[in-house]
DNA sequence: TGATTGACCAACT
DNA sequence: CAGTTGGCCAATC
C-alpha cells in the first residue's frame, strides 16, 4: 500500500480541496483543475464531483468553477436559479449573460498558485 | 452486468 | 471558420 501525500483520497476528495482553497473574487475552469490533479484526469470527472457535492454535506463553492469559457455551464444545477451569478457577483466578478465579463483578470489556476503534487 | 451519460476540452474535418 | 467527434473515468439506469 503506497500511501503517498493525499494520493490515497478520491480524485474527487483532491478536487474538492482544490476547489475548496479558491481565493475570494477569484474563478477556476474545470480543465485547470483537472490538469493540476494530472493530465489523466479529464475536466469531465471534475464536473461529475461538483455534481456531486450536492449530495455530499460539504459545502463546494461550485459558483467559482466553471468552464473554459467562462460560462457557468453548471447554474442550472444550482437550483436553476440566478443564484450562482448573484454570488459571483457577490465576490465582485462581473457576470454578464451567464458568463463572466473580466474572467481572465480573475481567473485563478491551481497549478500556479497551489505547489503540485508530488508526483511519483 | 452492459450500455449510456456527464457542471468538459482539444483536435480534426 | 465552424461543426463534429474522440477521449477521459466513474456513476447511474
Amino acid at each position: 500500500m503506497i500511501s503517498v501525500d493525499g494520493s490515497n483520497k478520491a480524485f474527487f476528495e483532491r478536487v474538492y480541496e482544490v476547489v475548496a482553497q479558491i481565493p475570494w473574487g477569484r474563478v477556476t475552469t474545470y480543465g485547470a483543475i483537472a490538469r493540476y490533479l494530472g493530465a489523466g484526469q479529464s475536466a469531465r470527472m471534475v464536473g461529475w464531483a461538483m455534481n456531486h457535492s450536492h449530495k455530499l454535506e460539504i459545502e463546494i463553492p461550485a459558483h467559482r468553477v466553471v468552464n473554459r469559457k467562462g460560462l457557468l455551464t453548471g447554474k442550472y444545477h444550482f437550483g436553476g436559479s440566478f443564484v450562482m451569478s448573484e454570488l459571483l457577483n457577490n465576490e465582485n466578478i462581473k457576470v454578464d449573460n451567464d458568463q463572466i465579463v473580466n474572467f481572465e483578470d480573475c481567473f485563478w489556476d491551481p497549478a500556479a498558485e497551489l505547489p503540485m503534487p508530488k508526483l511519483p
